[in-house]
DNA sequence: CGTTAAAATGTAACGGGTTTCATTTGGTCA
DNA sequence: TGACCAAATGAAACCCGTTACATTTTAACG
């Protein structure tokens, strides 16, 4: 591997010239820049960016914390940060961490020993140690989607609350009485938050916020597919399910199929995340669109913006979301009951 | 950021005990040890391991070109990656290619200047320029999933061929006698590969090869939605549709389920993959299961063998896949033509 | 107590760029 | 031709660990 030195040795001038004429061709006259290329192109030159980034102490590297990069609304996230990080010359490493707080620990520590200039955290969880807490200045760090409220950095999310309740209110508005809730994981706050939009919205309408309508799940498939089971065993059965996202929906979905259910002539479904898979269920399913690569994006444009100085104080950034209807919701089987 | 000088200076020792102290604890006295590590604690040292890798000129980084992170079957690849790496100490940087060579050129170019000791491709292409090409070295490179022939560099796939072939094998030991085919992108060895596994069952049963029968696609949703809908359209309608992949099968399902056809009294579906989802369609996906994780960790630990001089061959490994039966494949509708 | 080997510690080079500061070169104008 | 300034170039420090080699300390044994 070639270096400056044997480029300026090839060339006749000093490194500081080969340097320069390929950093700042202008500082250069031309026949001296002329020299230096042929000796770069002579000697196949490539500089050692890792000599460049040990040198400035920017490393140009961000750390990606992903719960599990197989989650569908994750790829999409991520791959809004790889396109914001490439535009502004940033590298994403990325961290399947698994939810484990030791694991993105590890990672954190590579903000604290210059291998990372930044942390992107999708979870609500604040993965460096005290060391890194300064006071009165932000961390290096971006959370974004499942975010906590009193970090002390730049924050991306969505409503989620609202959005919850968005979709309630449109169960309603077609007439469910009965609403059954799959959650998410219990120790998410996008589980809490969505929840409380799920109660504001049966507030609002004047209907009784009933425990038992609520079922435990994770985000996963097979817990939405096990949800229904029990779902379709209860006695007063709900005519309309809302999952905390569509992966649970859709295995919920097949559960009701399976079990001779039309949807949504018996069950209404909806879901949460507009993920691909969404639009090419049957029927397709109604769930709220949330833009997954630009949550990547921001957080990435956020980070860099921070690491760059060109923000001192953490805005708090939410994104918009977008009900959408599809035909795996419709009107309650018989209107029982009006009030 | 504290160095090491300061601590040595604190300690009241030199650099070199310091950094014995920390790499090799039993080479100093464990009272000089001790002081050091109080001295270390004092001021907060962390090793700035950016210096570390360039000392060394390893950087312990892999850059991996993944065509898409929103594919779900390379989702669980890159998830494989991310485990092999992590457990011997390197890390993975994610490009998101679009496929695209020029981006991959750029990525490729980490590795020639030093920010990457190797590369893991994901796609049929040598993303290398022609100056790191040695006659005969290998290139710090692992292909896998989507492989080329003629790389001198280590490669991980799956018998393609021979995969296709039992799957329609299965269709026609279900007695289906037309058989459509939904194919990938045009490009992509992969689609090659599973059409003449096609053809090689269709030959073996004695069956005639109908071109009309080929559909394209991209291995998208969208695509075997559109794919299903032609063929709903044509005249002869086949009784089994074998996609080259499970979103292009999904797609297709949806399409024709909403036509009112039953599947799979009325149409066979198979697929390729067995993501996730496959097993939480409505019929479930009849599909060839890959191990997708152990891609991930037999390309990186292979690469890592080859970077670490383990290896100095390059093998093909053939990894076993399993066509996994659902209930979205049944026999066809009338055995209109026994021979 | 003196000798000697082993253990402990220190000094300084090294890796490959960038950049500051000093020096040389070139050109302009009187 | 000489003075002077700007442009071009060079020398060397610097970033921060690791490590080869040199030196000092310690312990053991006669």
């Amino acid at each position: 591997m070639s270096n400056i030195r044997q480029v300026a040795n090839m060339a006749g001038v000093s490194v500081a010239t080969v340097s320069r004429a390929l950093q700042q061709p202008e500082r250069v006259s031309p026949k001296t820049r002329n020299k230096v290329m042929l000796a770069v192109n002579e000697v196949g030159y490539k500089p050692n960016l890792m000599a460049v980034k040990f040198r400035s102490g920017k490393t140009h590297n961000l750390v990606a914390l992903v719960p599990t990069v197989a989650n569908v609304f994750f790829a999409r996230v991520i791959s809004g940060m790889q396109i914001a990080a490439a535009e502004r010359g940033y590298s994403i490493l990325l961290a399947n961490t698994l939810g484990d707080a030791s694991i993105e620990a590890n990672y954190a520590k590579m903000v604290q020993t210059s291998q990372a200039d930044g942390l992107i955290q999708l979870r609500a969880h604040n993965p460096f140690d005290e060391s890194i807490n300064k006071p009165n200045e932000l961390l290096p760090m971006v959370n974004v989607c499942e975010v906590m409220h009193d970090i002390n950095c730049p924050v991306v999310t969505l409503d989620n609350r609202a959005a919850a309740k968005a979709m309630t209110m449109h169960l309603i508005a077609q007439g469910h009485r009965r609403i059954a809730l799959i959650k998410g994981p219990q120790s998410s706050p996008l589980t809490r938050d969505r929840l409380a939009g799920y109660r504001d919205a049966l507030t609002e309408a004047g209907l009784k916020f009933d425990e038992s309508l609520l079922y435990p799940g994770d985000f996963t498939l097979q817990s939405g597919h096990d949800a229904a089971t029990k779902i379709i065993a209860s006695e007063h059965r709900p005519t309309a399910v809302f999952c905390e996202n569509d992966e649970t929906a859709i295995g919920a979905m097949q559960c009701f199929k399976q079990a001779g259910l039309n949807i949504p002539q018996d069950v209404s479904i909806a879901g949460f995340d507009d993920i691909s898979f969404s639009a090419f269920c049957d029927p397709p399913l109604t769930t709220i669109a949330q833009p997954a690569e630009e949550f990547g994006q921001s957080a990435v444009s956020l980070l860099i913006d921070l690491l760059e100085g060109k923000i001192t104080k953490a805005p708090k950034v939410i994104m918009p979301f977008e009900l959408v209807v599809r035909a795996s919701t419709g009107p309650a089987p018989s209107a029982q009951t009006t009030s």
